[in-house]
DNA sequence: ATTAAACTTGAAAAAATTTTTCAACAAGAA
DNA sequence: TTCTTGTTGAAAAATTTTTTCAAGTTTAAT
């Protein structure tokens, strides 16, 4: 197992909270997460985990490049696996967020590359008005951009 | 000015607090701020607008697509300009940011499209590791990431 | 299996940031 | 100018993030 060999590398250990976090985010591929969200899911299954455990694992994984964190709308933090790149349509208006990966995706990373600069994610996010929203009334979006 | 027919067309009023919020971002197309920053240099040139009414302000010009915010290591929003696309290169160690804006960026928006989607924004981020955090040694990244 | 050294945790407090409230004020239309 | 309605400011509240430090664990060496 690769991730072990980095944390004993760089001395870190591995505790069960560490490895209750990795797993949680090997099981939620697909989501992204608040601290408070993570903290809770994971205290269903296992209760001996504080939330400081939790906040503190993610900012070291995030730091060791295996999940990235991502800020919607809502200004608190999210979090993501690390593994699929993937798009972020959010709607500026609603909140509503539509993901895609369509395949020149894959091509992007050759793109980003820089000199002296060792890439461990990327993320792109696009904002905007989606479909309902456009259609509203002007007086709904009013109400919307007053909040 | 096409602003103030937005903002009329919405029934929202242009206060001198929103107008000096938009002439902040402005004079300021190249950086990000944080609301306190942007509260700090607002409030030298002009004393009377409070924090309170640039957060609001923000927030308001984010959903009209003139602004968008973004996040980096520190967990606070920052804000920037939403008139010139760039990468921005993150060391998830120092923190170090590093700016680019590549010739093919340009024709990026074109593949972002996507039915029913009114795009005003898109940001690409990438994390990893610097040179200089590369060729740190152990200790040195050890110590990092446990803050 | 023990032990020592160093790393990690948990609970609480602290700090920082974001959001709401509401009375007073100001912008824009008539 | 006046009226209507949107906006502001100050403070409080709510939420989120971060630190502290004693106690507990992990790991490697014995």
């Amino acid at each position: 197992m690769e991730i072990k060999k980095t944390f004993k590398d760089l001395g870190l250990r591995m505790s069960k909270q560490r490895m209750a976090v990795l797993e949680f985010f090997e099981e939620n591929k697909e989501g992204h997460f608040s601290l408070n969200e993570i903290y809770e899911k994971i205290s269903q299954k296992n209760k001996n985990i504080s939330f400081t455990s939790i906040y503190r694992a993610c900012k070291l994984l995030e730091k060791l490049g295996l999940i990235r964190h991502i800020s919607f709308e809502e200004r608190h933090i999210h979090y993501e696996s690390n593994l699929t790149p993937h798009l972020h349509y959010q709607c500026l208006i609603c909140g509503k967020i539509i993901e895609e990966s369509p395949e020149w995706l894959r091509e992007l990373k050759k793109k980003l590359d820089i000199k002296d600069f060792l890439i461990t994610s990327y993320r792109i996010q696009i904002h905007g008005i989606c479909k309902e929203c456009q259609d509203k009334y002007p007086e709904d979006i009013r109400r919307k951009l007053r909040t």
